[in-house]
This record gives C-alpha cells, structure tokens and sequence, in this order.
DNA sequence: CGGCAAATTGAGCATTGTCAATGTCTGTGG
DNA sequence: CCACAGACATTGACAATGCTCAATTTGCCG
C-alpha cells in the first residue's frame, strides 16, 4: 500500500466488516480523492448553517459534535475516535445542522462531496455499508437521548465513561477498562447535560467509591460489571457485531 | 393507481422531493410487496432485542420510538407521522436497539426485509433517498438531545410543540400553528425528560400566558413568533428544503 | 518563576421531582 | 339516561438533585 493510500485502511477495514464489498469496491473506496489535514484541538471542523464541500474522516485524534443553544448553552451530542467519518451528512444534506470541533490534535482527511455522491450512486455495497454507519450513530444519538433525559448525574457519567471504553477497545485504541479520556470535565458537562462543578464532584464521589481510577485525563475501570450497573449500561446500541449478512450480497 | 398501492403516494411523493427518481425507480418503489395493517394505540410494532423481519412505514397516525433504562424509566426518542418509514434500521441493522409503539390508532405498512434490501443494492437513487430520510432523522435526535441536554422544563415543551407544528404543516396534516397533539402528558413528559406533574404545571403556566391555546389535546400557537423565542427553536435542523440536488443526477 | 487553564471545594439556592389528593372527561353497562 | 370505572389532568406541600457564585488549588508550559 502507498503512503497516499495507508489513511484510508481503517476505514476500509471497518467497512469491509459492514458489507461484502468486491475488489471493484476496494479499488473504489481507496481511490477517493482526498485532502490530508491536521487540526489543533478546539479548532472547528464543520460550522452550523454552513454549507460544505468536503466530508471528513478522521485518521488520527478525537473531534466532538455540538449545538449552542440561543442563549449560548453548548450541549456536546456524540463524541467521534479515529475512522469514523464525522461528516457524511456533508455529502448528502444541503446545510449542517451543527458544529463539529476537535476534541484533541487531529489528523483529518477531506474527501469532496462530489466523489462521495459518485460512489454512492454507483457502488451500492458500499452506499450501504456507509448507510450502515450513519445508522450506528443515529442508535448512539438515541442513547444519548435516554442518557440526558432519563438518567441521574453518577449514571450519565457512568454511562458515558463505558460507551467509551467499549467503543475505543473495540476500535484497538485502548486496553479495555484503562484509557485516556480526552475530554476536560467542562466538556464532560456539556456532553451529558450537566455542569462542570458538579461533574467535578460525581467523578471524585465515583473515584472514592473505586468505581473508577483517575489520574488526570487517564481513566481505568477496575471492576467493569459494577460501573455497568451504576451506569445501566448495555452495548446492545452501539451494534458492534454490525454486519450486512450474507443474504445482502 | 390501483388500491394496492396507493398507500405509497405519500412515501413516494416524500422521496421524489429528495432524490431525482426516474421510472424504473419508482415502479420498483411501488411494486414492493407489503402487508397493511391496523394498530391500535400503546400496540408494540418493534421490540428492542429482537430482529424484525419487516420494516414498517405509517400510512396514518402517529407512532414513537422509546428506550427504558434499567431502573423502568421511559425515555421516548421520536415521533412519527404519516409517511415516516419507522423501522428502515431493520432492514439493515440485525438486532432493534429500541421500541416503537402506536400513539394512536394507525395503519401501518409492512415491507419485507428483503425486498428492501433488494432494492437497496439495485437502484441507487431510491437508496440516497432513503438514507437522507434516516440523515434527516439523525439530526432529529441530535436536536432532541440538546433540547433534553441544555434547555429549562419551559423552552423543551415549547420546542415539542414548535416541531410538532412544523413537521405536520409540512406533511399536510395540520394548518401551521393549530394541531392535534395525540400525546398524554406522561407521553409527553417521556419525550422531555420531565414528570407529567411538571409537565402539566408547565403547560398551565404556556396557556396563562398566552403562548399557547389548549383544549384537550388540540394545540393552537396564538403567536407563533413569541412561542418560537422562548422555545429557542431553528427549523434548520429538520431540513425542510432537503433534496439531493442536481449534481447528483 | 509566572501565567493560565483546569480541577476542586464550599455555601446557599432553585428548578424540578415526589407523594398524595382531588377534579374532569369518556365510555360502558345497567 | 344515569351511575360508575378508569384514565388523564390538576393542584398542593415538601424534598432533593443539581446549579450558581466564588474562592482556592493544582498542573502545565514557556
């Protein structure tokens, strides 16, 4: 594989496990034109309101999504690892509906909206396999609905420290139970709908009770199936067994 | 058009509007096979955890998809009007991640997994057409989140009510601004993350001053304007205007 | 060492929840 | 046509979870 095309493997990989794509898909999907791009943490991505015309995928880094509100409250709605590709929506919807800014120093590809609609009207499987990711991060927003809405503050966090620690070990990111949470607790706050000082105080309340272990961004999980009960968490959501079966092909 | 398939014009007239659809594409659209069928309201038609094996479009009254957290509490996420397809995810995802329940009596449209697949993987355009469909939901939900995230019990009911207004003025169901709210108060405390309790003080305190006019279920916006400021509410997010445009032809 | 962002802690408060009673409406059976 | 059941709405009194404001500490980086 060239350098040009390495950015792109993780992707394919995670593709491949949604879809049976072809030799023809491959050669496709790794022939998108693309932008190689670093951002510095905080800058912004994608801007609400505006219109874009390159959709984004990250290589490397972390980027969140967000919305303000009129009277200036930011709420955090799904948090983004390296592979996913924050910005599909740009390819198909006319407008954003949100912001998106990175989280950490990124590594970012931009691949223009025209070459994605191209492939997505003539290669089917992977239409369908990108389909299937937007799908996946709709059942997330979903969750994060309950979360917000249903759950008390020690379960929000809870909940949003497991979908983590499942989503990054599953990606190869992190042992399982022990990883670096790039977020600062303010950030934490505007993810889960609650204020950084008391954010602040259900994480030292979580620590005391040994149901985490922090050092400052490092988080490691010490007894799983307990903070999964504190959290009422099930991965059911996160569709990580994800894949079009055989019938599809 | 025969009776057999009338029952599409709505979903067809929706996805004309968002894809340019030749013939062949909506002959296929209105040759799938499906089994029609009535539910009456609090009728389960998904089960979180199970695989369904049809996918479900509303052809008239309303539905909603909900999640329950481990210690029994409800969280509704969406609701669905006529012409919604509720349950494309079961056509591609394996296992529901959620329930979708009747909110009043309605007639449903059942499709077979596999056509839908089928027609996925063979008519491109009807597919983007589905999938900004399901985009369009996404950005729901993201809305939802921060609604239920960021705003006070005030601002949320009122935004409920501002997208409610404006999705079924925009399908034809209601004149802008005076509508049917088909929701119980618990219902619509489940979707806010509230109590009924304050859900019910805080519709009191809307009427008494004015932003809004109820009688039972009916909803009337005096002063769509004003409701709109306290709501904090954008219709940005629910991409009316959305069509894939020429490029993509 | 100085500066700055982030984390931590305390004190008081308010929005929203809980519990419980009562009112209202609709449909049904007698 | 009326009485009653049951679901939903409304109201009151009180409690609590999480917020606000403000001060202080910690850690990082030049």
């Amino acid at each position: 594989m060239t350098t040009a095309t390495d950015p792109f493997q993780v992707m394919l990989r995670k593709f491949e496990s949604r879809a049976p794509l072809d030799d023809e898909d491959r050669k496709a999907l790794m022939a998108l034109p693309f932008r190689q791009q670093r951002s510095e943490p905080s800058a912004y991505i994608v801007r609400e309101g505006q219109r874009h015309e390159r959709s984004c995928l990250i290589l490397s880094g972390f980027a969140f999504r967000h919305k303000l509100t009129v009277d200036g409250a930011r709420q955090i709605v799904s948090i983004h690892i390296p592979g996913d590709f924050i910005d599909l929506e740009s390819a198909l919807l006319n407008v954003a509906d949100h912001n998106v800014q990175a989280l950490s120093r990124c590594e970012l590809a931009f691949i223009p909206r025209a070459a994605l609609r191209d492939l997505i009207l003539t290669r089917p499987r992977i239409a369908a396999a990108m389909w299937v990711d937007t799908l996946i991060d709709s059942s997330i927003f979903r969750e994060w609905v309950v979360n917000v809405g249903r759950r008390d503050a020690r379960s929000r966090i809870a909940h949003l420290l497991c979908e983590f620690a499942r989503r990054l070990e599953v990606a190869g990111l992190a042992e399982e139970y022990d990883y670096e949470l790039p977020m600062t607790q303010e950030q934490i706050a505007d993810a889960t709908g609650l204020t950084a000082v008391h954010v602040n105080r259900v994480l030292m309340a979580l620590a005391r009770e040994g149901l985490i272990a922090r050092a400052k961004r490092h988080v490691r999980i010490p007894d799983w199936e307990r903070l999964r009960r504190v959290a009422g968490f099930s991965e059911v959501y996160l569709h990580l067994d994800q894949g079009l079966d055989a019938e599809a092909a």
